[in-house]
RNA sequence: GCGGAUGUGGCGUAAUUGGCAGCCGCGCCAGACUUAGGAUCUGGUGCCGAAAGGCGUGGGGGUUCGAGUCCCUUCAUCCGCACCA
């Protein structure tokens, strides 16, 4: 009877589902082991094979430490607040909560069909009012909460009052903005990213070269009144905690240089003729003799004071140069140096020169003080400047060429600089510091290059932000108060005014029916910040989590997710959980012991090229003239010249056709295509369409055209390989191999691609070796049709090749190196079936260390064995190394480190006797052509080399 | 520019951590069976060579009896950050 794969895994789904096989133990004496995903963004698109890749291997993991006997927490939700579904309900107003169900439940039917072992009774939706109460919830303790720098933690504000001197004698506004100045969660006119056709502001994160990460519209600075969170008061110890936790150096190296600690001291320089002084911020005080100007960022709010009427009218050309300059522009030309003389000048603290005082936008207002002493001898930005506006360049580190370039580097001898000469730069940074300090110029100072979070957006879907304004004063929300749930609006667009959908709610969305909510929304973020505390305790209606709950369960023990979320999500989650730590509400304050990220599974993206062609050129009414295009398919390498536009789209995968490794689309899948895309009005342009009837109208003419360039009924595709994307239409839901080979196919074919780590193309060539596998070791227990199981004593070469076996996929799941399992379950199988072994002994424990990897027919197996319950909570086998012990050896014997014969000996055998027997050897005496051998290596178990 | 990662057969990959390079699978070749299937089974398959043998882990150099693995150097690809003083 063949393994009917169909049958068994819908069995078996349903039987974990009914008896909530994977519920973990509530008051358990196991030790307990949390293994959590990323829970995903619910798309349009569904699930898509690189999801499961984490879930599986996350999935083998928490089977595999039920097996070993931990109490087992392993959850699913849904990250389900955000952009898509509300561009979605732009379009078709339809609510994105609908859409956000339905997707939903289309990623619950997916998964429940790869047999993971999730609770389901612990699922999360950020989305949901239930959740999202407690989002708010702790919104309203970051509001409440400031940060005690002497005791280093949060404290409610309260603790702060006493501290702010004559607090009481100012007005109710006049309170609420000093507090304002210290809330974890303020109110505040900030710069910020605004993305004008998304309508809403966006984080630094979501900003990828000057647009935004999702839709890749132009963002532009502007300054608005914003809720941020105070994340910058965590900064160093979201530095330093990275030391302690089994993260990945990539991930922990990419939070470090997002945080971007400096240490240094400020300085502040006179200004000549004026009372006034620029302060600026260094990392390199040891070079302050050679500071030969100073500059200043254009918005520095020194610069209409200082600057003289002579240089009047260039420097506010310059500044307007600068403002208009967008953010893209001053990223996409680094190298572009650009900058205007004030006329105005410092006077140096310690040599008393006169020093010039420039504007450079290569100065950044928003960090340090926004001016920098420029060193152009030691700093290659201050170099570029000195040498593009001739400024002179003093050397005082001795060691590199400055008529090359500066010299950088933090090593060598102080030179030219009176009381610092001669001393190592370590040491000059120490003694610079002190006397800056000692004549009051400056002090010793830590800058981060971390911003504090913009928190609100001005969007509908996402988490009301539970405050209200009386007076024009902002409050937020009592705990009865909430949740405070998002209000119906008519559109889902800002206002006419430009304010946030919210305001669309009708006037009785008012607290107490009076006072008006804040109308901008959660940021995408918020909600997976806690999540993973929320499913400890995934139904408490008092509180956000259980004091028992999280004292059981503390933290993550293994968290797997994608490394896109290094400096946003795994950045805030981390703040998070310290703050919620300080308050005591927690016992943790990291939230994952350890951090795997899967690697990207890629789709393979087809580009169909379109050559576009100028029909006509119409005359309207108003003569007014409009050229009219039409578009034909064409083959990749058709000559752009004999065009007017060339370009490629991407096509749905499923409508090309494969052919001697090139890939095709055919006119007859014209039709299929535009259904998908139906402004498409193509066809492929043949030789008779170009060559006789349209010649003329191509306005092209360039000779003879080769028949080659033009196909009756086809044309070529490239394939581009990149990340799997709705848009991209290159999406593989992994629907298809669960129909066809299954579940466990899945399971074990996307572990055995590669490591998990590694990214990698899908591609479904090697599936059948995984699926051979699978039937192969249905019939390992199996004579032809009947169930074939022998009591009988294993015999050794059994047993040996079973403790290989659970030797090495101990090892593999410990390591994370689910890949190297796939083939040792495969060479145990092989081995066994050459042994033709039917021993229940062997076979037993062989499905249960299977089982983490295919439970569906691992359960199937076990039934069949005779087992009653479920083999989720079978023991995974204990391993003897006495199966696996040799009493002899093949050793490799070769010459000059080349391997010329094997000869088998005792491992009893001391090297000395190895030594002495290999000599008297036929073989030997051959190789060593009558030489003496200079030296003999036997490593014991290893290896014999022979050195002649 | 800085940081991280990767480079091994036609392909995906493996190598007990310094000890026989290429396990397992795909593909390919040959054969068996056959109700001709994209089925199953058996054997072969790094490259050059008829063979003996030689060459081989991106390139170059080094340490070592011995290097895919360690050190130096260089190239290529991917990802992240990017004027942070």
């Amino acid at each position: 009877m063949e393994y009917n794969f169909r049958e068994a895994e819908k069995k078996w789904q349903a039987y974990w589902a009914k008896n909530k096989t994977f519920k973990p133990e509530e008051k358990s004496t196991k030790p307990k082991y949390y293994v959590l995903d990323m829970f995903p963004y619910p798309s349009g698109a569904g699930l898509h094979v690189g999801h499961p890749l984490g879930y599986i291997a996350s999935d083998i993991f928490a089977r595999y430490k039920r097996l070993k006997g931990f109490n087992v927490l392993h959850p699913m939700g849904y990250d389900s607040f955000g952009l898509p579904a509300e561009q979605y309900a732009i379009q078709t107003g339809q609510h994105p909560e609908i859409t956000t169900k339905t997707n939903i439940a289309r990623y619950r039917e997916q998964l429940d069909k790869i047999g993971f072992s999730f609770d389901w009774d612990r699922e999360v939706r950020t989305s949901n009012p239930d959740y999202y109460k407690w989002t708010q919830w702790i919104f309203i303790q970051l509001f409440n909460s400031w940060y005690n720098p002497e005791t280093n933690k949060a404290e409610n504000i309260s603790t702060l009052i006493p501290k702010l001197k004559g607090f009481d004698k100012l007005s109710e506004k006049e309170q609420s903005d000093l507090l304002l100045e210290h809330r974890l969660a303020y109110l505040s006119d900030t710069m910020v990213n605004w993305c004008p056709q998304l309508g809403t502001v966006l984080a630094n994160e979501e900003v990828k070269d000057g647009v935004s990460e999702r839709g890749g519209y132009p963002v532009e600075r502007k300054l608005m009144k914003q809720w941020s969170l105070r994340i910058t008061a965590y900064a160093d110890r979201l530095l330093n905690d990275l030391d302690g936790i089994d993260w990945t150096e990539s991930i922990k190296e990419a939070q470090r240089n997002w945080i971007g600690k400096s240490e240094g001291t400020s300085l502040k320089f006179k200004i000549e003729n004026s009372t006034s002084e620029i302060e600026v911020f260094t990392t390199r005080p040891d070079t302050v003799f050679g500071v030969s100007f100073v500059t200043l960022a254009p918005e520095h709010e020194l610069v209409s004071q200082i600057t003289t009427a002579t240089q009047k009218t260039a420097v506010e050309e310059y500044i307007t140069f600068a403002k208009n300059r967008s953010e893209r522009e001053r990223m996409a030309d680094v190298k572009k140096i650009t900058g205007v003389f004030t006329g105005a000048f410092v006077i140096h603290p310690f040599t008393g020169k006169q020093i010039p005082i420039w504007l450079g936008d290569y100065v950044l207002a928003g960090y340090g003080t926004g001016a920098v002493m420029a060193v152009p001898g030691h700093d290659s930005r201050d170099y570029a400047f000195a040498k593009h506006f001739d400024l002179p360049i003093i050397e005082v580190v001795a060691g590199g060429d400055l008529s090359k370039e500066s010299y950088d580097a933090k090593e060598g001898k102080l030179i030219n600089s009176d009381f610092l000469n001669g001393l190592e730069v370590k040491d000059a940074v120490k003694k610079a510091i002190a006397k800056i300090e000692e004549q009051g110029l400056g002090k010793g100072k830590t800058n981060f290059r971390l911003r504090d979070a913009i928190f609100g957006r001005q969007r509908y879907w996402g988490e009301p932000i539970p405050v209200y304004y009386e007076n024009g004063i902002p409050k937020v929300l009592d705990e009865k108060e909430i949740p405070l749930l998002l209000p119906e609006v008519d559109k889902y667009l800002p206002t006419e005014t430009g304010e946030p959908p919210l305001a669309r709610a009708s006037s009785s969305w008012r607290k107490d029916g009076k006072h008006e909510y804040e109308y901008s929304t959660m940021p995408g973020w918020a909600g997976s910040s806690w999540y993973f505390l929320r499913y400890m305790d995934a139904q408490n209606e008092k509180e956000f989590v259980s004091k028992d709950a999280v004292n059981y369960w503390q933290n993550v023990d293994l968290y797997i997710g994608g490394a896109e979320h290094a400096t946003g999500h795994l950045l805030y989650v981390r703040f998070w959980t310290k703050f919620l730590n300080d308050l005591g509400l927690i016992p943790v304050t990291e939230p994952a012991k350890k951090l795997i990220n899967q690697g990207m599974i890629q789709g393979v993206s087809k580009y169909v090229s379109i050559a576009s062609f100028l029909l006509e050129i119409h005359t309207d009414e108003n003569g007014d003239t409009h050229p009219l295009f039409q578009n034909f398919l064409v083959n990749p390498d058709y000559p752009s010249e004999l065009c007017v536009h060339k370009y490629s789209v991407p096509i749905p995968i499923d409508l090309v056709k494969e052919e001697n490794g090139k890939f095709y689309f055919y006119s007859d899948a014209i039709e299929e295509y535009t259904k998908v895309d139906v402004l498409s009005n193509w066809s492929i342009l043949t030789k008779d369409i170009f060559l006789e009837e349209n010649k003329e109208n191509f306005k092209v003419n360039k000779g003879n055209i080769e028949y080659s360039n033009f196909f009756e009924n086809k044309v070529e595709v490239l394939p581009v390989v990149e990340k799997m994307s709705k848009s991209k239409r290159n999406v593989v839901t992994p629907d298809t191999i669960v129909e066809q080979q299954g579940a466990d196919c899945l399971r074990l074919y996307e572990m055995f691609l590669g490591p998990l780590e590694q990214s990698k193309p899908w591609n479904t060539s090697g599936i059948s070796g995984v699926s051979n596998f699978i039937r192969k070791l249905w019939r390992l227990y199996h004579n032809g049709e009947t169930l074939n199981i022998s009591n009988d004593a294993a015999t050794k070469p059994e047993l040996k090749a079973l403790h290989k076996t659970i030797k090495k996929i101990s090892y593999d799941i410990e390591n994370f190196s689910f890949n190297t399992s796939v083939s040792n379950f495969m060479i145990c199988v092989n081995e066994l079936t050459d042994l033709k072994c039917n021993k229940r002994e062997i076979l037993e424990p062989l499905a249960i260390i299977i089982a983490p990897y295919a439970p569906h027919i691992a359960e199937e197996l076990w039934e069949k064995l005779g087992h009653t319950t479920s083999i989720s909570y079978a023991t995974f086998p204990e391993l003897n190394e006495s199966y696996l012990v040799e009493s002899a050896f093949s050793y490799p014997v070769s010459f000059n480190g080349k391997t010329r014969f094997f000869q088998e000996y005792d491992l009893s055998l001391t090297k000395e006797q190895i030594e002495k027997e290999v000599l008297t050897l036929e073989q030997t005496q051959k190789y060593l052509e009558g030489k003496t051998p200079k030296k003999i290596i036997v490593v014991h178990n290893k290896i014999v080399n022979i050195v002649i």
